[in-house]
DNA sequence: AGCACGCCGACT
DNA sequence: GTCGGCGTGCTC
């Protein structure tokens, strides 16, 4: 059918960044060119926003009052949001209860990047010489004399000199400046640079993912191999077959700024890095990645979860690294698990994945079981020699001394380690000193006044701080509450405390402690990673972030300091969570070749979690847990939603909790639980409730928390609510 | 989500 | 008398 040429101006619908519904409609204003997929600028109340123009509804256009209807303000020069992409944003709406608009977002938040890429200025050598020359003046023409561009920075570096003496020849006209296209982030990939040798195993597993990826279309298979047995060799084999195919290749990693080692061994195989995306990029280069990811320039993008809405114009194969990183799942605004939504990805855009990990989530592990997922699985005997042998220490039998934490058993290991001249990781999940401090005299304990949460004090800074906001204050001499002073009394360790016992019963180690809050931020914290590479410490004491793939080659002996902490919460993932995190922090040892060994400090070495770390039998482990998760129709038997109502007050906060369950219609296979005060009742002095959705595997819990929340009374005041599918926690 | 509008407390 | 707190409502 013709359009009619004298209707209205012609509108299209746009997704806005907004909590809004439905996408919004603007007017296309006469010599401006859009279809789906095109980003637009468009006024929004008394702003600009980028949009998406999105595609037609089926059943027709939403009717929009005319003289609300405004004109979109400009179409970038940039290439459209794929079909399959737009597909993916609609599905994570629905899926996660967010508006389109907020998941969109996600996808725009490159401010700069939809414009093109201005040209980057060039040099060019002319025939002007300059009246006096030097010897680093020669260098730089000698090099240029052929003719071809060159960058500035580029130039001085390949001729080993400063900038200045090439803006000297700039200004003696001996160069003028001309404009290169821009520069690509990252070179090239080259999938046949460094292909190397594979073991047996290796091989028939790369082998299969190869065939997996040539052959094309959708398939997840979950590549499981004890740490050491070399699955980023095997998964990089699938990265080359994408890339053979002329796909780009997304591969996600936990919390990306930690993983320098993974771009050096990515470097190592392919010739040139990857692209990285993750949150403290650089602007300029976020924006060149993301505009790069839309164009196709860059081929291989590795990124922290939020990688996951780059634009790609012909992604072919995503890799999710340590699939089971809690990491992966963003508990902000949109609540998604990363994984989850690289599966659904993939599956729109009918393309393998990859899930890796030594030591998968119970999840996918039933995934591969029931068939869904396919199981490629790396022999643990290749691996033999880079395990460590694991011992646990039963701290009822061999306990510290007072007030310590070390048993004897640990601290004659780490004797005996120093000796050979070998390295010591003492594994802590806890940072600071102490995390309660409190008065002996009165028993006043310190607390976070915003949050309910014990301040930790960090001795080394000097102050009590809070771990969920940015609450801190300095250790006071004297108790608050009585006014006794030089009473405070530190309870319980943290790893600034380990380091002291650590230097007191070591006084001629070299011990480093390294935590996330440790001052210098990221590039501080790399810079003490290789030194300890290098040796340049005798015993390290860390947190989680030492469990992260960082390889110290010297390192053979592993202790965890507290292997039961992240038993306390009671939740029925703990278990998991704790074998996951073990076997990470104790792989870290002994991956030379060297014997090794990791020394687990328990009081419950009879834990499925603990024999299963020491016994090295994951599959008793895996068996027991997902019979467990069968027994209480627990994910992925089972599926869970929380909803968390957060308020000024804890009445508030409460009263609205109740009215939802009120409000929440009766239905056979889904059962509403709470409210109950969430884990951390008050977080940034915001009281929090929260409800568990819980329903069968086959329950739809979207449309039956939108229909609750439909006929819920509209949230007044304060309160908040938010919608969590598939929550880390089941508590 | 942002942003403006609007109505009540302490100060240039 | 104003500046500024954040509750309420709206954005095609």
């Amino acid at each position: 059918m013709a359009a009619d040429s004298s209707s209205p101006a012609r509108t299209v619908p746009v997704l806005v960044p907004t909590p809004s519904e439905r996408p919004y409609t603007y007017a296309v204003s006469a010599g401006v060119t859009v279809r789906p997929g095109s980003i637009v600028q468009v006024p929004l109340g008394p702003r600009l926003v980028p949009g998406i123009v999105w595609d037609a509804p089926e059943g027709g256009a939403d009717e929009v009052d005319p003289k609300k209807l405004r004109p979109i303000e400009q179409a970038f020069d940039c290439p459209p949001v794929p079909a399959g992409m737009r597909r993916f944003i609609d599905w994570v709406a629905r899926y996660t209860l967010s508006a389109p608009g907020m998941v969109a977002r996600m996808v725009l938040r490159a401010p700069a990047a939809f414009d093109p890429e201005p040209p980057t200025p060039g040099l060019r050598i002319t025939d002007g010489r300059p009246q006096r020359m030097t010897a680093a003046r020669e260098r730089v023409l000698e090099l240029a004399e052929d003719g071809l561009a060159w960058t500035r920075s580029g130039l001085a570096h390949a001729a080993g000199v400063s900038l200045s003496v090439v803006d000297g020849l700039v200004k003696a006209g001996s160069f003028e400046t001309i404009d290169l296209p821009p520069q690509p982030v990252v070179a090239a990939p080259d999938p046949e640079f460094g292909e190397g040798e594979l073991s047996p195993d290796q091989q028939s597993a790369a082998d299969d993912l190869r065939a997996v990826v040539e052959k094309g279309g959708f398939s997840a298979t979950l590549l499981e191999g004890v740490t050491g047995s070399g699955k980023t060799e095997v998964y990089f084999e699938a990265v080359a077959a994408a890339l053979d195919k002329g796909r780009q290749v997304l591969v996600l990693l936990p919390e990306i700024a930690l993983t320098h080692a993974f771009l050096e061994r990515f470097h190592a195989r392919f010739g040139a890095p990857p692209a990285e995306w993750h949150s403290d990029l650089a602007p300029k280069t976020r924006e060149r990645v993301w505009r790069q990811a839309a164009d196709g320039r860059v081929r291989v993008v590795a990124g922290a979860r939020s990688a996951l809405f780059l634009p790609f114009c012909d992604l072919g194969l995503i890799v999710v690294d340590e699939e089971h990183d809690p990491a992966y799942k963003q508990e902000d605004r949109v609540f998604y698990n990363a994984r989850d939504m690289a599966v659904v990805r993939a599956h729109l855009g009918g393309f393998p994945i990859v899930l890796a990990s030594a030591t998968p989530s119970v999840e996918t592990r039933h995934n591969a079981e029931a068939g869904r997922y396919r199981h490629v699985t790396l022999d643990r005997r290749f691996a033999e020699a880079a395990l460590p042998d694991l011992r646990a220490i039963d701290m009822r039998r061999t306990p510290p001394a007072r007030g310590k934490f070390l048993s004897p058993p640990l601290q004659a290991e780490i004797g005996k380690t120093l000796e050979r001249g070998e390295q010591a990781l003492l594994f802590l999940n806890r940072r600071g000193y102490a995390p309660l401090t409190l008065c002996r005299v009165c028993g006043h304990r310190f607390e976070c006044p915003d949050c309910s949460s014990w301040l930790v004090e960090h001795r080394f800074r000097g102050q009590l701080m809070c771990h969920h906001c940015g609450h801190h204050e300095p250790v006071p001499e004297a108790c608050p509450q009585c006014g006794t002073l030089d009473h405070l009394v530190a309870c319980g360790p943290g790893i600034e405390r380990i380091a002291e016992e650590v230097v007191g019963r070591f006084p001629d180690a070299r011990a480093i402690v390294l935590s996330s809050d440790m001052m210098g931020g990221v590039k501080r914290l790399r810079l003490e990673l290789e030194a300890i590479a290098e040796g340049q410490a005798d015993i390290v004491i860390g947190t989680q972030l030492v469990a992260k793939g960082h390889n110290f080659p010297n390192l053979t002996l592993v202790g965890v300091v507290d292997a039961d902490l992240g038993l306390a919460s009671g939740d029925p993932r703990a278990a998991e969570r704790t074998f996951q995190l073990l076997s990470q922090v104790t792989g870290r040892a002994g991956r030379t070749g060297k014997k090794s060994l990791g020394l687990i400090q328990t009081y419950q070495p009879e834990h499925p979690a603990m024999k299963a770390i020491v016994t090295g039998d994951g599959e008793a482990f895996y068996a027991s847990q997902i019979a467990e998760r069968e027994r209480g129709q627990l994910p992925p038997f089972g599926r869970l939603a929380a909803v968390i109502v957060s308020a000024n007050t804890r009445a508030e906060a409460e009263a609205y909790g109740r009215a939802l369950r009120a409000a929440a219609p009766p239905a056979g296979d889904i059962m509403v639980l709470g409210p109950a005060e969430a884990p951390l009742a008050l977080i940034r002095g915001r009281h929090r409730f929260r409800l568990l959705v819980h329903g069968t595997e086959r329950a739809d819990l979207q449309t039956y928390l939108r229909r609750t929340i439909a006929a819920a009374p509209k949230p007044r005041g304060s309160v908040r609510v938010s919608l969590d599918i598939d929550p880390q926690s089941f508590l």
